[in-house]
DNA sequence: CTTGACCTTACCATTGTGGGAAGGTCTATA
DNA sequence: TATAGACCTTCCCACAATGGTAAGGTCAAG
């Protein structure tokens, strides 16, 4: 079948599944004789395992790790175990540096009138001056309390 | 100030600085007979409401509205919070999102042995044949759903 | 045989950030 | 004063994962 079969069938565009083979996730496909990239029903299989992986948020190199797994039958499970309990702390660290941004500013957010007056805790807390000047009198939730700014360093 | 003091005193790294006045978040900065860029007080005042911005996760798009309003004086605050909230959800929804796949992923490495055996149940998840039977509950965010895919951001 | 749907490769863009090279400047110290 | 080293400048490259588009070839149905 066609890269558009393939894709329908598995999940995965046309365009992903070029690039995964570009990037040598998924062996180069066979051709026809036009040139046409063929696949077969094992092919469709692995990309399909591949939507789900990344549907779990995997990255490209962890389901390169999860598909050598995969293929091989004597794996241990503990190795398998392992990538996915990592992956599970990563998702709960993400969600929850969102979490907590969330509630910062929602925080902020219900101090904030929201009418047509210009006073705003929002803008406040975000111009807010550390040093001397700028004393305000709102309730101003430190940003230290988010435990996000010390590892700012968003990659 | 030199670019570099800027950065210090900001917590914006002087390429970040460089890269917000090349896309026209900040104005472009004075510069030195020398050609270096010079900062104000105010600069590095604008660069902290920058820096704060970008660790509740605002993106470069939305700085560029809550900076609009920030100088504007006689903006409603209604306006910052409108802003606020929608970036709220949208942390929420993002969170949420990572939630679901760390719990679904969690559930699966809680059903395997995770010892030598090769018998694994998250192996089996991700290879499952959905033309058999597809009959467990587990959260997968179909494209679409959720609205995160078409930029699996994560920067 | 034409038409339209599909394939191919090869770029470009996205978002926000860092790295590095090549070359100019500033400053402190020998 | 000369020089080293810390800084600055611009410019280009890279990342992850995805979509878009353009130019051209192919296939199948009418």
């Amino acid at each position: 079948m066609n890269i558009g079969k393939a894709a329908a069938a598995s999940g995965v565009s046309a365009k992903m599944i070029r690039y995964y083979e570009s990037i040598g996730l998924i062996p180069e496909a066979s051709r026809t004789d036009a040139g046409y990239r063929d696949y077969s029903d094992k092919d469709v299989h692995r990309l399909r395992f591949i939507r789900r992986a990344r549907d779990l948020g995997f990255s490209v190199e962890k389901m390169s790790e999860l598909l050598a797994l995969w293929q091989d039958r004597d794996r241990a499970s503990s190795d398998v175990k392992r990538i996915a309990l990592e992956h599970v702390a990563e998702l709960q660290r993400k969600a929850r540096e969102l979490q907590e941004m969330s509630e910062t500013l929602a925080h902020l957010a219900g101090h904030c009138h929201g009418d047509s007056r210009p006073d705003c805790p929002i803008i406040n807390e975000l111009s807010e001056e550390t040093g001397a000047e700028d004393k305000r009198e709102v309730a101003r939730p430190h940003f230290g309390a988010t435990g996000l700014e010390p590892g700012r360093n968003r990659r």
